[in-house]
DNA sequence: CAGAGTGATGGGAGCGCTCCCATACGCTGT
DNA sequence: ACAGCGTATGGGAGCGCTCCCATCACTCTG
């Protein structure tokens, strides 16, 4: 091991070290073009030699590219930090860049006043291409980020009739199949839990469950339905106002597992048994579905297939810019487990 | 608002539009050096007409500066994920680089595989500084990248005996403020549920709870004592061990808030009523710590001061490269709730 | 009024790389 | 042996910026 020299080596020296050109030395460390085995090989190792590493910014400015993607996530620290959602999609995008020599570059921004330096930090030719997070509705960015020039690929849709390239999870067919399986097992007045109304994910994923009622032949009972914001607590009080509503209820679709686990719990308070009494079935297959009491049945969804799939969505932008990939619908899946 | 033209300006057009230099121009840009009022005003409204913006890597292959900063978290994405720890710490850091005008890089490296890569993006000039958070205690990555002459700073100490730059919690008083609270209650026979023995954290808060009952004149016990991995499980098992040790106990430090959660389940549920019979103190004030029941008293520290410290001895250590800045120990304080 | 200083200014040099063109080299075919 | 072609090669140009030096226009002093 040499001690690294103060000032690295160029590759002006690798070249002359190989005795070879500029050029030829450029072209074996681009892999491209042709060039003799007796040229590849001298400047191969004159590069392990002289411990050469190509200078990024030298690069950058004759390419134009940085080979870096920024994933923006448009929430706070905290809420990105506590749900576990996000780092299922920031693994999947951080291993599926990782194999393409891409640098991940992580923002936050939820404030307004980031947001401004968001978009003057995607301006100033730092990344090749963006992944946006979390949007909410009324969000311009992608619109912004778009504008300039720079490959944009969602995740989650912000609106029903998004255009754009994203990527989202088949949250009404996911919803389907758990209404599906709470009427196989031969439940027939089957409550909700939903998502806000406005957050397309609330709304999708409560499509889904009127679609199954309907596909079983039953109807859909306003009285059966309540709000719930996605917290814990929201899916504690919301099962108190259906048990109060419809005492009688068989069965409770929630719109996510934080609000399903609220519900067991309740249930429990209130005396019914899971799934006897009253079967359950949750949407994410959160880590926490595994250890509610009883564990939870739940639509299982994978935020790191998001991310992969996020990042190879804006790779196939990124080569031909004018023709943009389709969006992707990622599928779902039902994991049975003991409440229901 | 003009339409962005498809290329760039460039520092040679903002000057001929403002009618001077390329020098002026560039010295305008970066604050520095005398200029003329009037060659100054020309050039800012340049910039503002023409929506000039500086090319990054032109600037840094001359400068070799990056203007960046890597934020490395030691840990799995669903760790960081998890831990609302880290939320506070990547603030305080996001906030404090923004302010001085620095870009934040996170990047997660648990793997070995990821290390290599790490080590590599590290040194390829890609960054000014490091700051490296939740290191275990056999990794040598500080020396790694401080060999490359990368200035780095600790968030959190790896050994007792750290050398380098490093931002810590002052964990031995925090946990002796814990214990002289439990003391000036009244409390004799006071428990502790410790942290694993081979982290740092959880040796200096043991020791802080050790030095807190000496100083009472209270015997150290080991049945008073177990260790817990910081998980509410292993904080839950903790009590049924000691509480079956000694049931006359009648107080419990817990090294963090998420093992004190466990341990007030379980004594509720062993029909102790806290704090009449038993008082709890938990350490690090995590929001947790206020939704407990009943809420619990613990021992407050600022993860976003620490983003923000370790910045500071970054920056300054970035300046003055040769001496480097004393290690900072972060106060703690005790926050009083309900549970003792 | 000349000489010395002071401060703003313009622009050359060069950071390390890729791109590309001109060149040299090695073949083949006649 | 020589034209003709294809292919590897060397190196100039230039990406956009900062650094620095020479220059110029003034002002101040003796």
């Amino acid at each position: 091991m040499t001690r690294q020299p103060r000032t690295r080596p160029t590759l002006e020296e690798v070249a002359s070290a190989a005795g070879v050109g500029r050029g030829t030395a450029s072209r074996v460390i681009n892999g491209s073009a042709k060039v003799s085995d007796r040229a590849r090989q001298a400047v191969e190792s004159a590069i392990a030699e002289l411990g050469y590493v190509p200078n990024r910014a030298a690069r950058t400015l004759v390419t134009q590219r940085t080979d870096a993607v920024a994933l923006v996530i448009a929430e706070s620290e905290e809420r990105v930090f506590g749900e576990p959602f996000f780092a299922g999609v920031v693994r999947g995008v951080g291993i599926a860049l990782s194999e393409a020599g891409l640098q991940l570059v992580l923002l936050l921004a939820h404030t307004a006043q980031r947001h401004g330096r968001l978009d003057d930090y995607l301006t100033r030719q730092h990344v090749d291409g963006a992944l946006l997070l979390s949007l909410h509705d009324d969000d311009a960015l992608p619109e912004r980020i778009r504008e300039r020039g720079l490959p944009v690929v969602l995740g989650g849709r912000a609106t029903e009739d998004q255009q754009g390239v994203y990527v989202d999870v088949d949250n009404a067919l996911g919803a389907r199949l758990a209404v599906d399986h709470l009427v196989h097992r031969g439940r027939r007045r089957i409550a909700a839990i939903a998502g806000p109304a406005d957050m397309v994910v609330g709304r999708t994923r409560h499509d889904g469950y009127l679609a199954g009622l309907r596909a079983a032949g039953l109807e859909s009972d306003d009285a059966l339905v309540v709000r719930g914001d996605f917290s814990q607590a929201s899916g504690e009080s919301g099962m108190r106002v259906l048990l109060s509503r419809r005492p009688d209820l068989d069965a409770v679709f929630c719109a996510n597992d934080l609000m399903a686990a609220g519900a067991l719990r309740v249930l429990r308070e209130a005396g019914r048994e899971v799934p006897r009494d009253v079967s359950v079935v949750g949407f994410d297959d959160a880590p926490l579905a595994q250890s509610t009491h009883p564990p939870l049945t739940t639509v299982h969804q994978s935020p790191e297939q998001m991310g992969r799939e996020m990042v190879a969505l804006l790779l196939e932008n990124m080569r031909h810019p004018d023709e943009p990939p389709q969006p992707r619908l990622l599928e779902t899946r039902l994991v049975v487990r003991e409440s229901s």
